[in-house]
DNA sequence: GTCTATAAGAAGATAGAC
DNA sequence: GTCTATCTTCTTATAGAC
């Protein structure tokens, strides 16, 4: 990785555990393993990188969608893999996206530094709604609205139904962002949560 | 208000606003109406103005309860006033809960300044989680649990069920919070979750 | 592209008069 | 308790040699 690609990297690591304000050139300088003046021939200034780090997001998210196995832009093709599902293989998805968005380093890393600058500017509100409310809202609205199509789950009311759905694994990735301790004590809540969830949605009951 | 409280009231505004870092003593003393070093009579510096809007909350989130006519310590005591409860009180009461937590200048300022700080250290993540997620879990579970006794609920899974009806209010809640302008869609939301709740969840269904 | 030296300014905090 | 003046430190950013 080349050193300008290992400044964004750095910085974005130190951004989401401390916020951009308490980040220091130095810091992140330190990090890269040269000196703070040397930073100022790769990015005009501070606020350069974080901008840089933003606008380098969206290329970033298109990988997110295939490291699934899921298409994540057609829900029709998506859609596929869930039709012959049983409850124990949702939970397993379910289990795996969860600890997919979790773990993945760079996902995380974004996500927090979001959450702590989010109130900076209308932007960052916005992209901070887009990614995490609107998007997966309706990405997962059309899977779920497939799978009601084919009768596998039933419901007047698609949209709340996919917000029953993800607002619960949105949460408990807030409290696992917040206290990685509790971890396992939120895989065991998605699981039963989706468990939950098929059976109050799924045609069998 | 006397100074010393003022400052408290200033400088919440100004971190729920902007973050910690990024408010000023300056700041909060021109706010206060007072020259910044005036502010050093009042608090040993800029750390303790924090800890005191730190110290001060449990005992604002003792009359928050109260303030919405339900006792907010005793499940049993609240559940009467969801004994003999119809879809539409229902939704009116979610409405109204979710409107208080909105628009309560106090709440609102201090869940946005600890969304803005839960990273800092483990005490600060800890007091978002209990606020945010541990305690409404655990109360509303109480009362919801107490509604499934008399039979007006049905789940064989309580927190599971208190979790599928807070998440998505704690979501919402959290948008209006980035998005004020979003508050209409919001509201239109949290009253279709409720219903569908009631759906779900519902003896009669 | 990286370094050392340093400018320029901001921000937290103190001293001491009133 | 509030003020003015000031100190000290930290932080961003630039200049210019290599």
């Amino acid at each position: 990785m080349n050193t300008k690609q290992r400044i964004l990297d750095e910085a974005l690591t130190l951004f989401s555990e401390k916020g951009y304000a308490n980040v220091f050139v130095n810091d992140i300088a330190e990090r890269v393993g040269i000196k703070a003046p040397s930073l100022y021939k790769h990015y005009k200034n501070k606020q350069a990188i974080f901008d840089a780090i933003i606008d380098e997001m969206s290329s970033k998210f298109e990988q997110q969608a295939q490291a699934l196995s899921i298409n994540g832009t057609d829900p029709a093709a998506d859609a596929e893999v869930y039709r012959s599902m049983d409850e124990d293989h949702l939970i397993k998805l379910g289990n795996d996206l969860f600890a997919y968005f979790l773990h993945d380093s760079y996902t995380k890393r974004f996500r927090k530094m979001l959450t702590l600058e989010q109130f900076k500017d209308k932007d960052l509100a916005k992209v901070y709604s887009e990614q995490y409310f609107d998007r997966p809202l309706s990405y997962q609205g059309m899977l779920l609205g497939l799978l009601v199509s084919q009768g596998l789950l039933v419901t007047d009311n698609v949209p709340i139904m996919t917000l029953h759905f993800y607002a619960p694994i949105y949460m408990l990735l807030t409290v696992c962002d917040r206290e990685p301790d509790r971890e396992k004590e939120a895989l065991k809540l998605i699981e039963e949560h989706i468990r939950q969830f098929d059976k109050l949605y799924g045609r069998d009951y």
